[in-house]
DNA sequence: CTCATATCTGAACATATACTCATATGTTGC
DNA sequence: GCAACATATGAGTATATGTTCAGATATGAG
């Protein structure tokens, strides 16, 4: 941001402004927080964790579910592994997936809650 | 997806598939829920919504917590409003910003416990 | 070992996103 | 009316994202 900036904040506000500051969310937090809900800012992804909510699936099976092909599906898993929403379970030369966290349900469900909200 | 697919799916597995599938979300549910969690996959706009659970804060304001620019918070803004988790009230020239749904607080939350969960 | 299957991965490409800059709109005070 | 200010918006640009395709890896069957 440029120093252009001239907007010194209306005087009742320039209080606020400063008190509000320091309980802000620091940035590694804000960031991790930002990532987590980017793992569900995706339909197919979305779909994939709804599809893993009634118990656990091979990448085959997701697949097969979402009408997706399987790299597609694949890619999304790797990301959705990394962030720790999903666990792998290799059996043989399947691989079943699982949730990972019982908060996934509950951003599920609040979710939904705002979408219905309309 | 092409129909190379030639996975048949382990017939372990097959009537689970079949089980799952209409008990999915649906395209347009999922897409909707992808959009709301899209609204918080980026730090800014969690830095914003942080921001604004301790109370009402005008744009420039804001601006100068975050220590960006008007402009890009501007921005960010209009998506929060188009997706309802902030709401404008304008009061002469200045606007300011709310949480929308105590929803959102409660997404936060939950973000929060899984980012803790390490 | 060889072949088929299940999954993973990297490159390529089209689209979406976040920011900056310039400018437009709307409000207040003169 | 005009100037100063708060906010909104459109164009431009760099980066990120989702999918497909081709091919790599790994397991199981024969």
């Amino acid at each position: 941001m440029s120093r252009s900036d001239r907007c010194e904040i209306s005087h009742i506000d320039e209080e606020h402004v400063r008190a509000v500051a320091p309980r802000l969310v620091d940035g590694l937090t804000a960031t991790r927080l930002a990532e987590t809900f980017k793992a569900l800012s995706d339909p197919t992804r979305v779909r994939i964790l709804s599809a893993l909510s009634q118990g656990e699936l091979c990448v085959c099976g997701l697949a097969a579910v979402l009408g997706m092909s399987q790299s597609a599906v694949s890619h999304h898993l790797r990301l959705l592994r990394t962030l720790r929403l999903v666990k792998a379970d290799k059996r043989g030369r399947m691989v079943y997936y699982t949730l990972d966290d019982a908060h996934i349900e509950g951003l599920f469900r609040q979710g939904m809650e705002h979408v219905a909200h309309e």
